[in-house]
DNA sequence: TTGAAAGCGTTACCAC
DNA sequence: GTGGTAACGCTTTCAA
């Protein structure tokens, strides 16, 4: 960061800098700004004008390295564009800076290799924590993989924190915040079905990601409690994205497949979903009905305001920093098994866009009039 | 961040852990490991076998503190939640990662008092530069508080960059990364009188804010331009949020005020703008025409598409970070009068939400058929 | 209550 | 090419 002061160089101003100049040591100086120690009206009243004079700041690093200092946390993200795990990432830093905290982000662009340089590189910051967010693509390497960050982690005294994925296996030195993924799966298909609907596309995701794992699994269960047979034909896994709800549904209708409701992943694959069905001249919900998953705002904001699953995204930020706040104030690692696991609630949201089952599947020949 | 090591604490593993286990000096490792000077195979090897087994890794506040360490800038946001500038943070990100930098974001939620406690907090970090995102509430306070900001970072070997809001007055040591505002917005608004638009109902933003008051002069040149005369009774101010486009169209609505388009400030606004007009029978663009501005994802995922002004948000972070390496790349500050100024193009992007006046203002009484 | 001085873990200079 | 070692700027014993 600073280069060695060069002999002409002005030289940040230091801590002795402002000990001359006050007339005190720079002890003094120090407990006057740590606060952390009594110290005479006087003396405070000396080193605080000095310091708004040369305007002082202290060196976090040289602070960190004796042993003080701010600590910090480091947020790893997908894609900090991403709506729904940018509500995690502000609920992390709005935490964190409650608590005079700092927090770094990293994204990873889902590659393993820049996930493990960030790792090392937030490692070597000396975090208290490193929160990993959001779903995983759950390869055999990747428990692996995990485990050895959270080992890693836990020896150099910092900690791994998962937000939005299921907990590693085995003893693991990790926390966990999860929220009820599948159990708001479930209560979103049992919403659509109790409405009539029998055939129903299902887009849960990218068939590796944990999070479309848990949204497929409460669907197929869904179906089960209602007695209704799942059809694996209608379920298309893909991205979460725009495009990838148009294309599902697009296609799905040029295969002339029948459906009378969509499930899709995430709101934004719904908005996707529900543009390729007005495009064929289908109406939503009359003709077919649309639910996301994730409750953004974005789904609030859709014609017709789109039925959800909410997920408390920025409760479990706030809740992840606290699990790390709570884990150094209790004196650090505790000894063995010492993993965490916290699963918070999700719910659905019922909007406009589920309608009882219209055209029942003719809609691929015409628009039916409801 | 780390305590003073307790006796009995193992004690993280140090340089000269290595340095012994491997049989070297604490020199060479560290040469080894920085990779900034030539060092033999053998050693090589053998250190890095060591530092592989004893998973180490350097601390970075001390190697901050001796000279060496990661370049950080520091990302300041209003809101991380927010679309548009989410994509700088983005960009600003993405280019550091690429130079092996760091990124830290603070959120300041508005509130100046925070943005200044966050300004001291990276300022201590040492940060390369502080870049400020958004556009800002141009109070008279507002010009000395950046200001000083500038100077004070300045002094500290830091640097000031401002993203999406005009240059500081006078001569401040702070970079600019711009974009044409108020061009964008006199394309955008020529675009809706060239469809033959009269009475417009504008959207500009809150009027404190930079860039709405950019938006405003770029909607009333142009409506000079074309010898309309603009009728500062349809000009609303609000929030850049979803509430402010539905409330105001609504309130308008209400009032009984003729407009055959809303030029809203944002996609945002756009989007609420819009949603108001359907709730009250209205089709856009059909009886309403309505644009927006930013182009965020957003603004295709609407139906109708909506047409708008893109702005390179993602661009602006890669500049903005860009400008910050050159200029320390250049040799640290230059003398006198420090400030570059960096203005990039902004283009209206035409979809299908503007087409001929329709309702011509009749639309408050009933929905026309065009 | 204050001051002096010993680290904290690296890097970079200066010898060899 | 490699090894000592003096900084870097701060916090925190230990003494006074």
């Amino acid at each position: 960061m600073s280069r060695r002061k060069a002999p002409g160089e002005p030289g940040r101003t230091t801590i002795r800098d402002v000990a001359r100049r006050a007339g005190v040591s720079v002890a003094s100086v120090s407990r006057v700004l740590s606060g952390t120690y009594p110290v005479s009206d006087e003396l405070r009243r000396k080193v605080l004008t000095v310091v708004r004079e040369l305007d002082y700041v202290t060196n976090a690093h040289a602070s960190s390295l004796a042993g003080g200092g701010t600590p910090t946390v480091a947020v790893l993200i997908n894609d900090i564009t991403g709506a729904a795990f940018t509500h995690v990432a502000k609920g992390v830093e709005s935490a964190a800076s409650l608590r005079g905290w700092l927090t770094l982000v990293g994204t990873t662009g889902d590659d393993p290799e820049r996930e493990l340089a960030l790792l090392r590189l937030m490692r070597r910051q000396g975090v208290a924590a490193v929160i990993l967010l959001g779903g995983a693509y759950d390869h055999d390497a990747y428990q692996l993989r995990m485990a050895r960050f959270a080992r890693s982690l836990d020896a150099a005294g910092s900690h791994l924190v998962l937000v939005g994925r299921p907990p590693l296996e085995g003893e693991v030195p990790a926390t966990t915040v999860d929220y009820d993924n599948e159990g708001g799966a479930y209560a979103m298909a049992s919403h659509v079905l109790s409405a009539g609907h029998r055939r129903v596309l299902v887009l849960p995701g990218h068939a590796e990601l944990t999070t479309a794992q848990g949204r497929l699994r409460g669907a197929r269960r869904a179906f089960e409690t209602y007695g209704v047979p799942f059809d694996p034909g209608l379920v298309r896994h893909g991205y979460y994205d725009y495009e990838h709800g148009y294309g599902a549904v697009e296609e799905s209708l040029r295969q002339r497949e029948t459906f009378t409701a969509v499930l899709a992943g995430t709101d934004v694959v719904a908005a996707g979903a529900a543009r390729a069905l007005r495009a064929a001249g289908l109406r939503v919900p009359e003709d077919v009905s649309v639910v996301g998953y994730d409750d953004i705002p974005l789904a609030g904001q859709l014609t017709p305001q789109l039925t959800t699953v909410h997920v408390p995204y920025e409760e479990m930020g706030r809740a992840a920093l606290r699990a790390v706040a709570d884990r150094r104030q209790g004196g650090g690692r505790r000894r063995g098994g010492d993993a965490a696991h916290l699963v918070l609630g999700t719910h659905v949201v019922v909007r406009q866009s589920v309608g009882p089952p219209g055209a029942g599947g003719d809609h691929v020949r015409a628009p039916s009039v409801t």
